[in-house]
DNA sequence: GTCTATACAACGATAGAC
DNA sequence: GTCTATCGTTGTATAGAC
């Protein structure tokens, strides 16, 4: 599958380079002569993309020309887009990988996984990079745009479609809402004692709402 | 209903309060001259405060001495210390007010009072005010610390220890985590179809699982 | 030489036109 | 139903860096 692959570490330096537009010159096959940042460039053409055409809207082959690369550079800095996706977003982790990881299994405790796996990833990672997250949706509109994608199409494409047939639109923002009232009351707010609780309290008090989330009875 | 009784002084009871504390400031009584926003600078002299040394730790008469008042008017403009500390959040709403206006009535019906009256009222404000909290919180430190003490102090104080004697800390920062994950994924990043539920499926979805966090079994 | 970034070509799938 | 265009993806050869 396309998942990880050697060279992504998903969460991606920053970079920030300016609107990668492309340099219609000449090119030749072969590694580029130094300093052209392909990987950068992808991501600053793939932010505008996706952006201003959403995840479908958008394609490979656009953003590569872009970026001035070939699409296979996308396969090969990424491993696909959907990765180029989430790497886009910026976000501290990539939830995309974190649930394909966590979802096979019993799907009548899946909450508990999802709870558990996230309080590892973010116990280690700390608030910062949830609260960079948070201002950049606050802020800008794209940036909110392409979250809402994100969740609804990670959220019910990975999780809720395999163990919820009925609404899964619905449940996935359900789901969403709960996962990121948790991160911001733990970990950015700091909210006592929710914030110092060990893994199995939260797990225990906020699994069993996830699962009635994902395959409990809805109104 | 609304938050406490309009201009009811806060020392009423004890009169013969302290004449030691005696600003030497030359304040003349009466109406000052004109100009001087009151209001506006209790405030700033609030927000400074209360995000230095905490609810508890500011007090009226330093705030009121900051802003170059007297601490009666603390409750003139904003009726105590509660308000006025709800006033310096900046919150859209006022949700202690909401909430003291909600919780008398049935303790296993209280999930879905809340949720359905915090949709009322952010349906008619809409997401802007909501965004501009999210944004202040995820960039100043203070307003983050601010808002965790209310959160401590308002859910705990109004809502959770009256209905729930057990662990009230851990069940409020569980309600905000349901509540404030709500807020945002509805009105912030308009994830669909939750944006555009209505009312009763919303209270549906999310009102037994914030019932369970109010008086529902904790691990 | 090895290693890796790159370009090109082609494949299976899918959606729409006819 | 067939044909076509386009999509995402993959395999492979090549060019430059080391």
């Amino acid at each position: 599958m396309a998942a990880s692959e050697e060279h992504s570490p998903s969460g991606a330096g920053g970079a920030t380079v300016d609107a990668g537009l492309a340099d219609p010159g000449p090119r030749r096959r072969g590694r580029r002569p130094g300093g052209a940042d392909t990987r950068a460039q992808l991501l600053a053409a793939a932010r505008v993309e996706f952006a201003d055409r959403g995840y479908d809207g958008a394609t490979v082959r656009v953003i590569a020309e872009r970026a001035g690369v070939d699409p296979a550079m996308v396969n090969h800095w990424f491993g696909g887009k959907e990765s180029l996706f989430t790497a886009a977003l910026d976000l501290p982790v990539d939830p995309g990988a974190i649930l394909a990881d966590v979802v096979p299994g019993d799907p009548e405790h899946l909450g508990e996984r999802i709870v558990a796996r996230f309080l590892e990833i973010w116990d280690t990672t700390g608030g910062a990079p949830l609260a960079a997250v948070l201002q950049s949706v606050a802020g800008h509109d794209a940036a909110a745009g392409m979250l809402r994608e994100f969740v609804s199409r990670v959220l019910v494409g990975k999780v809720v479609s395999t163990v919820a047939p009925d609404r899964p639109e619905l449940r996935a923002g359900l789901c969403g809402s709960q996962v990121f009232g948790l991160a911001i009351i733990r970990y950015v707010l700091k909210v006592e004692p929710l914030a110092s609780a060990d893994h199995a309290t939260v797990i225990g008090a906020v699994a069993p709402n996830l699962q009635r989330y994902l395959t409990g009875p809805l109104p």
